[in-house]
DNA sequence: CATGAATGAGTTTTCATTCAT
DNA sequence: AATGAATGAAAACTCATTCAT
């Protein structure tokens, strides 16, 4: 009936909704969204179940929200990447800009899956995942561009590249087989790299 | 307390049980594993509800053996890739891998995203998931070895090109992005992964 | 998801599902649609709470399915009331008429009111009760005029006859007052029938 | 364990509870009894839902108050009927007392519905609602008696006339029936009204 | 083997009431 | 007195699994 969410204003109320947030998205990851309830969350965040929805419309809404912080934990060094750069040295980018990828990857892939997953069945992850993706290859083009890079087919490099590393960070993250050596499929990687931008 | 599962010898048997399997399949990749009920399985499958569990322990089971048949539609094309080929000629071998790829990521999108999301929460699923890239690295590696190709660092290589045309192919399929030429991502792929084998 | 309720054909099924519905009846009308649960349906039908949402779409369908009930307990004897009249001799229909009324009031007073004061809440609930007075109307009207009465402002008058009877059947049943002398207060309501019809 | 209700005596205070049962009183009409949470009702009236515990005991308690405006607004004008009244011409009485029970009954409907499906529910609404018909009875026909109406049966044609009225006016408020022509069915219950008291 | 009705534990969500501030 | 955040019991409803037929 009452279908108003509480935006908090106060200190206490406004941690008390990040405890919420944190301890979803930390249930999220580690169980997955559907084998997560929310007497769970609310246990987890210290609160009764009834007040997780004074902060949230439903269970969803608690995701979308978590969706925010992790978008932005891995995003935020990704799109800070080329701060600090002055010259367009791709042999020192690349390697820096994969292990930013390695690195952000593996502080999140839990709910790396469990968003991606998620993407296929509600509109809503899926167009934040999109928005994403699309800010980050524009901003980093836009920064290269500033550079001196030419920008002739640079969102399609850029995206290339994104794609490449995410792909490879999955593999080092999950360090699945025995038989590869990682260290040296990270050389193959940024030496595909270095070449896509030559 | 029958948890006996029936192995089915007679015809009328197997075939009920690759419908069960065949609409678990479409079920899942269409709404996912948690969002489908085993009443609609047996519905799409043409069958009684009671009837799934004669054939099937329990729901998991009916997607560890969507799973394989996943495994099969995806990856028998690409273990095949290398078998007509008679000469070395990436300029050739690649742009079939890639439409190879591109061609199963498009058959099998939605399973694959319910497959990989589940592989978190689901040991065997993600055991399976890893066993079978290692079959196809491995399988496809011995025969570029018996083509002449050098063997250092192969597993590398291949697991490296493998993981470049999957994320491409996700990129293409899902085709998200107004800003991006895929014509020319995919010229960009084709070149980086000649490059690899170069 | 599974929104399909069951239409039970068989005999055994038939039972369960008019159990729920008797089971529901009586507890509405002893204690009120809201303070009604399903799960005291459930119990009070000797069912599992989940085949409850076999049988019905939800709480407010078994409501529906009762009111079916009560329409046809209170008004079948109603509108069977000039059936055995061959004569317009209203000093003898008037009192049958009061009597039916009243004896209708007393078997269903509680289902009576739980659905009235619903009928505000409820577009179906009020609907169904507004066809069906029109339909009380109609039959009994068109039953005098066979029998000869001038069809003149029929409807009204049998309109206000019901009630009046209702009204009467009311104030009976419930039976509040010690200083109300009911047998008077019949005679009252008899006579100033007789007058509307004659 | 503050089980105490305050008893306001400040005016501030006094409009403050003045406004909760207003609130209640018009949310009760609209929505029904239990459609209506006290947070609503709070807000309604502007203040706080904390503070509704300040001036009831609970919810019910709400109810309670809002059921004695209700008595006074409905049956103030009733009770006033007879007061400008100096010779009995029921032609001139009746119409006037239709008149205003329509009236009552227009302006207070929704609130007429719920009270009376609570009086099912609940011994005091109910207990209220029965005094309050000996009350209305009584003193029309203590004032019919001082006008020189004889007080045979009076109790029980006064209270006829009253509850043919309300049916009348229940009726002609609702309006639900396009085949009925409500002055006609006006024309007819004055008459019976007045033949009543002839 | 097959059916599909039945079970009941589990899930999301609401809301009257309390309580720290 | 007043606030409104917090509580937690209770409600509606779902669904994997079992079982009588």
């Amino acid at each position: 009936m009452a279908d108003v969410v509480r935006e908090p204003k106060q200190k206490r109320s406004i941690e008390k909704k990040e405890r919420i947030i944190k301890a979803g998205y930390d249930l999220f990851a580690e169980k997955g969204y559907f084998c997560t309830n929310t007497a769970e969350i609310a246990k987890a965040a210290g609160v009764s179940t009834g007040i997780v929805y004074g902060y949230f419309h439903d269970k969803r809404d608690i995701l979308l929200e978590a969706l925010d912080i992790y978008i932005h934990a891995v995003f935020t060094p990704i799109l800070a990447l080329l701060d600090d750069v002055t010259e367009l040295d791709f042999e020192k980018i690349i390697p820096l800009a994969i292990d930013r990828g390695v690195q952000a990857h593996r502080d999140n892939k839990e709910m790396h899956n469990t968003l991606h997953s998620l993407s296929t069945q509600d509109e809503l992850v899926l167009e934040r995942f999109s928005e994403l993706e699309q800010e980050v290859t524009q901003t980093l083009s836009k920064k290269l561009v500033a550079l001196g890079y030419p920008s002739l087919h640079l969102y399609e490099k850029v995206h290339t590249a994104i794609s490449f590393v995410q792909s490879f960070a999955h593999e080092e993250v999950y360090d699945h087989h025995d038989y590869i050596d990682y260290d040296e499929m990270r050389r193959l990687v940024t030496v595909a790299l270095i070449d896509l931008f030559r």
